[in-house]
RNA sequence: GGGCCCGUAGCUCAGCUUGGAUAGAGCAGCACCCUUCUAAGCAUCAUGGGGAAAGGUGAUGGUCGCGGGUUCAAAUCCCGUCGGGCCCGCCA
């Protein structure tokens, strides 16, 4: 908001005059600023802290300077300063912000808090990249969630997202499922994922015989040649996988603009072109000799000084290619990479995929279809698990090898802790996500959190009686599960409970919406108009009104720093302090009837756009009535 | 052998990027308030008793794992150390 930087500009400009020679800037004033507690002042800076040690001057006497010197003719919304320990604290002119903040909100309506930071830059986004042979666990659900929310905060910030997943319908996995389908001879009977994800376990169990063994190794092959009826198979079980899938992924509201499978990246021959620009660049190289050879590899010694992750005194090289001509998954990354980046181009078709996706459109790379103008993004987001780092490490590390330094710096890896049970972990192989009774998949969590979602809304004699209930109630679910799994900062590992994640009490995605609701039924019950804010700021006092108001304006910051950092949870804090506000406001002071009213309804709308949007980066949609 | 992440109230977690005023939420427990701009049910002329929560307030609760260092100032930066998780494969 223009409060911050109307502070911090009239700072920097009595700091320029006082100090010339500090090299304190607008970016150390912007650091030092604080939300201070209410006895001190609306808006703080500790800059005078900072100048003490330069100027060789007791901070209080510096504060007191710059006061002063900001008190000759700054026209600001600063009514007062003050110091107090070395700070400047200031005093804001409640009438004027309270005028801009209302007049702001109802201005800019659903794009309020949004930033131009991104300046339309696109960024390509992938998540979650769950094999095609199982349904969503809760960790998967966790990187799908993450990655959505990560998605929709970018492009509040202006920039172009490109939502993509990853479907490697080639893998080990596959083929085993592939086994499964053809040889045990079980019918589906319930979702696809689940059952598929089901007979991988059932596998998995028999794969301890050679023979089992051979024949899998046989499919596999099957798979990557990419001709005859057992590739087309796998790609049909593969792609009814992904669809039953989406229909989890529509379910919670979270969507994908493109999905790129690993049988059109090998088609496309874009692993070729890949190790081919390795090679020329002189990033990979081929062994004719010694332990590695016949593969093609990366000297770690030319990347060691990248990260130390690569310092290892028993490995000298890093396979890429094996000596039988085989891909690992570092090379198919690295192709898929040099794609996203727009390094490579194999003139992917796309066509509509076809699968559930939130009632927008999908698309598929594929045999056919036409051009599109997916990939090229300037900057690249991998939701992916922690424990992969070293390989995202690697990845990065290979691309400015082979001289694309400006694009390996685009690529950001977002490392999120695994989510494990009480009893064990989530393995997709050992079927820990099958779990004891209940399993842990997204979907049963979602079933489970809007049962009790119904439950309680049906203690409510007006809104049970609305036909709304269910998209209420189911509404109020996902929000819980949004919230709870968002909050948390996404490299700590969790432990998943069900305790937890049905919690709809204290700071939740619930109380959230209720306290949205009741705004709403404020503003309806007051008769507001959503006429344009007419001035009505000198209604403001300095109480609960004027602290909502403070946190409505510094909408923009956390959006900005949660663009920055990557991390929903910076919105997850902006909205418990949001709604706490609120409901301090909503308790204390009366909107209807009261003197104030005019301004207070515009208050209280103003709060409903801001957290109406702020839920929306969330990817938690509101409910009118609760 | 090396690297990364985590360790903050009894429990679950924010805060650490960019050092700054008495370290913040929620849950559980304690003491209260409210009954409306959001409800049930009892009695009623007004109103009263009563008291639900996805409601509010207050109090309680902390060696910020531990030990050093840097600094006017450290939960935050640096070094060391302990505990937990993960990674360093011609697996994916």
């Amino acid at each position: 908001m223009a409060l911050k930087t109307d502070f911090v500009s009239a700072i920097a400009m009595a700091v320029k005059e006082l100090y010339p020679d500090s090299a304190i800037g607008e970016a150390q004033i912007a650091a030092s600023i604080s939300a201070p507690k209410k006895d001190f002042g609306d808006i703080s800076s500790s800059i005078p802290l900072r100048l003490a040690g330069i100027a060789n001057k007791r901070p209080n006497e510096i504060a007191v300077e710059i006061i002063s010197h900001i008190r000759h003719g700054h026209e600001t919304l600063i009514k007062s300063l003050k110091e107090s320990g070395g700070y400047i604290n200031a005093i804001v002119d409640e009438t004027k912000y309270a005028d801009m903040v209302t007049l702001a909100v109802w201005e800019e309506g659903d794009r309020y808090g949004s930033s131009d930071m991104g300046s339309s830059a696109k960024v390509i986004a992938e998540f979650p990249a769950v094999n095609p042979n199982k349904p969503w666990h809760i960790g998967h659900l966790r990187n799908a969630l993450i990655g959505d929310s990560i998605s929709d905060i970018l492009e509040f910030c202006s920039y172009k997202v490109e939502r993509e997943d990853y479907i490697d319908d080639l893998g080990l996995q596959v083929a085993q499922s592939l086994w499964g389908y053809l040889k045990l001879g079980a019918q589906p009977d319930k979702k696809f994922d689940q059952w598929l994800g089901e007979q991988y376990v059932e596998v998995n169990r028999r794969i301890e015989s050679d023979d089992v063994r051979n024949e899998v190794a046989a499919l596999l092959k099957a798979l990557e040649e990419g001709t005859g009826e057992q590739a087309e198979l796998g790609r049909e079980i593969s792609h009814k996988c992904v669809e039953a899938q989406y229909q989890t992924a529509s379910s919670y509201g979270i969507y994908h603009d493109v999905m790129i499978w690993e049988s059109d990246i090998v088609r496309a021959r874009l692993l070729d072109a890949a190790i081919d620009v390795g090679l020329r660049s002189g990033a990979l190289e081929k062994r004719t000799e010694g332990k590695n050879a016949g593969c093609i590899v990366v000297d770690l010694e030319k990347i060691r000084g990248f990260a130390k992750d690569f310092d290892n005194p028993e490995e000298h090289e890093k396979v890429i290619v094996r000596s039988d001509g085989t891909a690992t998954y570092i090379a198919k990354d690295l192709a898929f990479h040099m794609w996203k980046l727009g390094i490579l181009n194999p003139g992917f078709r796309y066509s509509d995929a076809r699968v559930s996706n939130c009632g927008r459109r999908i698309f598929s790379t594929g045999k056919d279809g036409s051009a599109m103008d997916f990939g090229h993004g300037a900057a690249v987001i991998n939701i992916i698990g922690s424990e992969q780092r070293y390989a995202q490490l690697m990845l990065k590390a290979i691309i400015g090898l082979m001289g694309y330094e400006k694009e390996a710096a685009g690529i950001t890896h977002i490392p999120y802790g695994l989510v494990s049970v009480a009893g064990g972990s989530l393995s997709g192989r050992q079927g820990g996500w099958i779990g004891d009774g209940k399993a842990y998949t997204a979907d049963v969590l979602l079933l489970e959190s809007c049962a009790k979602a119904l439950e309680m809304t049906r203690l409510s004699k007006r809104i049970s009686q609305s036909a709304n209930v269910k998209t209420i109630s189911d509404a109020i679910g996902r929000a819980a599960i949004k919230f709870e799994f968002l909050r948390v900062a996404a490299q700590s590992a969790v432990v998943f409970s069900w305790e937890k994640a049905l919690s709809f009490e204290g700071i939740s995605g619930p109380y959230c919406l209720y306290s949205y609701a009741r705004a709403r039924r404020v503003l309806e019950k007051g008769g507001y108009m959503y006429n344009k804010p007419a001035g009505h700021g000198a209604m403001a006092t300095r109480g609960a009104d004027f602290e909502l108001i403070k946190v409505i304006g510094a909408a923009r910051d956390a959006v900005e720093k949660a663009g920055a950092n990557h991390s929903p949870s910076v919105i997850a804090d902006y909205v418990t302090q949001l709604a706490t506000s609120f409901s301090t406001f909503y308790e204390g002071m009366a909107v209807i009837g009261s003197h104030e009213m005019e301004f207070r309804l515009e208050l209280v709308n103003a709060y409903a756009v801001t957290m109406k949007n702020m839920l929306g980066l969330l990817g938690i949609e509101v409910v009118e009535e609760m």
